[in-house]
DNA sequence: CGCTCGCCATGACAAATGTCAGAGCGTGCC
DNA sequence: GGCACGCTCTGACATTTGTCATGGCGAGCG
């Protein structure tokens, strides 16, 4: 037999966590060598202990799972990474896999069938939960700007403009602007059904 | 010694209940008897297993984790009910507590934590976490008056004044004023940022 | 080189929102 | 009965948003 597959797992849920590792651990040729409650934490176990695949919750305080995605790339290239997630937004998963991430999966999968994605994404192979790549391809590319979507982001939490402008260092004018056009484009009546519909679409 | 105590699992994420149920499982003085992955379906598959303990997710499709707790007091009084939690909101602790749940626990705990609690609650005692205990406390009650709590809800989802006053059958000056005074009540800039406060602490 | 497109800005106007004062009505409490 | 309080409304005002026209600048492309 060839050497268990060893795993990072990193969720701030303790409870989900600790269960998952005990589960995934009764598998022969799986190994759970460290676990992490943050986005940071996970980075840091990541260096010192080497896993051939991390288990990475979405929602993390810290960084969330595709930033982590994202450093882990250049850090351990040789490191497979598999996102968990509660609710999968379209958007995310795009912005996972353009993080090099090799799988994506909700949590309402079992755990006998996650056992057998992280061999799959071990082997060198993806695997992308059919129902979300389908939510992802219907609901299409952002068709907002760069600046467009940071402005749009600076206004979820309700926000001024002025105080988005300050953030974002333009001219209060310019943010009106592209608010107005993010808004438009998304079919939206004002900044904030905006900002929810961006978010559901994952654009933010 | 003496019969094991029966448990019901509820939570829409398979990969966490079928996780926690193997890990519950393996405790001597617990069995897990029954799944549910959502609030109707924990609701029948009460009905059918009469569990001595019923472990809910607080957010679940169909019925939250509190409504379900209030129908099974109606319906099971026997079976006491224990809320897990990912995030906890103070205004939501209170809700179970006046729907008779007996214990409230972050998804921050361990499975053997878990295992203490679900015994100390089956033994008639509560439980519940001192931090979210503290938060509720420091969170104190809604100032807010039905009306504007009313009002503050429809304003959730961005929509215009106009609209509001329709839904709510008021004149648009009314919603206006009521929108005012929640968002001084709260401390809030806008009735956006009053809307997430509210939220937060568990008012609306 | 000319074209398009994203980025940044200004100014002006209309519409929505936030704030304040005031006023009537009903309910409950002392 | 008097008082407090919540509910409802109106009107007026200042501020904030949303929208539009218009301009300059730089990058990429045929």
């Amino acid at each position: 037999m060839t050497s268990p597959v060893r795993l990072l797992l990193a969720d701030d849920e303790h409870l989900i966590r600790g269960a998952l590792a005990a589960l995934l651990g009764l598998e022969d040729d799986l190994v759970v060598v460290a676990e992490a409650a943050s986005g940071p934490e996970a980075l840091a176990m990541a260096q010192a202990h080497h896993p051939d695949v991390a288990v990475l919750d979405l929602q993390m305080p810290g960084a969330d799972g595709v930033k982590v995605a994202t450093s882990l790339r250049a850090e351990l290239p040789s490191c497979r990474v598999l996102i968990v997630t509660g609710h999968g937004r379209p958007g995310h998963l795009k912005r996972a896999l353009a993080a090099g991430v090799r799988g994506f999966v909700p949590k309402t999968v079992s755990a006998q069938r996650l056992a057998e994605i992280i061999r799959t994404v071990h082997a060198g192979n993806r695997y992308i939960d059919p129902e979300l790549a389908a939510d992802a391809i219907s609901a299409g590319d952002s068709p907002l700007t760069a600046r467009e979507a940071e402005v749009l982001e600076l206004a979820a939490d309700g926000a001024p403009v002025a105080e988005i402008a300050e953030r974002a260092a333009l001219s209060p004018g310019t943010v009106r602007n592209y608010l107005s056009s993010a808004v438009t484009k998304l079919g939206a009546e004002n900044r904030h059904t905006a900002v929810r519909l961006a978010r559901e679409r994952g654009w933010v």
